[in-house]
DNA sequence: TTCAATGTGAACGCTGTGTTACAGCTCCAT
DNA sequence: ATGGAGCTGTAACACAGCGTTCACATTGAA
């Protein structure tokens, strides 16, 4: 589920370095791995040196993309450059010299974010704020409009106290004129919707505030 | 709509020569041009350079972003790769120094998956950009010219909310004039048209926008 | 115990959205 | 030109969802 894959298994020793100082776990594999049907069921990540056998290693990575759908990340020479030209099975790629600090980060990107999207995360929920979803362990709860906006301001404002007063000012806005206890209904109606054994999240400080985390 | 923005204006001379040498045309702009509200509406994609100000060019980018959506480049030095980690609001990067195919490459792979491909589609329902067509199930069904370019940017943008002012400037155009209710109208006539059980794909986000998908 | 602060449930009223109708417009055939 | 047909934007109305408030219950501190 979440390995690395790199083929070729006796890649270059540029990219071996590469991807040793990036820090990742990775699993050489050659062309046996390729052929089982289900070899890239595994995997969360497939990089494929193209090497010497470009338009070899560019069918393969079609193939293997085709049949499974990992993603996959190419690494190439500048002269191969034009022969991705629009290829959909490559999710990314990088041209040697390959640099560690880059190859690390286009693999996070491609690991982590298979919708890549705005998210925030807190134990198992979720808060997608570009589909303006929130999830609980991949499950969609839907919140209105203010109770997803006081989440939201809680999970990027974790752990410290919040008086309903700034919450008012920071979440309703500043020219809100309103009673205080509109804050304590919308902290029930959520702690509600992401369930009791969630519910203690949001603690309440008496006669002070709420505090998330 | 296919405009390849540049910012900062005054960016380094590598990547200047760079851009030159892609073949591209480009745009370049400045800190004026970001602040219009609509800016980002006739641009196809943001090429940014971090430059000096690695930080304060992310805070811009991540504004940009959520404002409009337009896809993002970001030109950094390899120092500065640790403060994109898990930002959301890139599209893509790439390190200096700046290799013209390299650059050119993931221009071209940013636009065109803005500017789709001949066809695109979503579970049953097919959208033929050469021939102007829809298709449910295979039989076409017609769509007035609005309601298909508002189906066509639903299809190529799937899965995060657009208000109606972004929907209204991406798909009317960033000139127009006009009442937000517009939009609405569309999205009825738009769900009318491709059936009662499909109209759930555009979702309502309340006081917010619609997604679709 | 007593009082203040907070939890809880329900009701009211408003805002946003769905829906329909229609008027202006373009385009085309007559 | 002229008529009609279809497309588009807007206004008007209806309705449902949601935020706010209130009343009452419960908790916790002094």
């Amino acid at each position: 589920m979440s390995t690395v894959a790199v083929y070729p298994g006796d890649c270059s020793v540029g990219l071996q370095e590469s991807l040793a100082l990036s820090g990742q776990a990775f699993e050489f594999v050659g062309d046996q791995d390729l052929d089982k049907p289900e070899a890239a069921s595994g995997w969360s990540l497939l990089i494929v040196e193209l090497g010497d056998q470009p338009l070899r290693r560019l069918r393969l990575v079609r193939r293997v993309y085709e049949d499974s759908g990992v993603p996959i990340l190419v690494a190439a020479m500048t002269d191969h450059l034009a022969a991705l030209e629009g290829e959909p099975s490559l999710s990314d790629f990088t041209v040697a010299p390959f640099e560690p600090n880059e190859l690390r980060m286009r693999i996070r990107r491609l690991v982590s974010t298979q919708s890549e999207s705005d998210l925030m995360t807190f134990r198992d929920l979720d808060l997608n704020t570009a589909t303006y979803q929130a999830t609980i362990d991949g499950v969609p709860i839907d919140l209105t409009y203010m109770e997803y906006e006081l989440l939201r301001f809680f999970m990027a404002n974790q752990g410290r106290v919040w008086s309903r007063e700034q919450l008012l000012s920071k979440v309703w806005g500043y020219e809100y004129f309103g009673g205080a206890r509109t804050v304590d209904v919308h902290v029930r109606r959520l702690r509600a919707k992401v369930g009791e054994e969630r519910a203690g999240w949001i603690t309440t400080i008496r006669s002070v505030g709420y505090r998330f985390g």
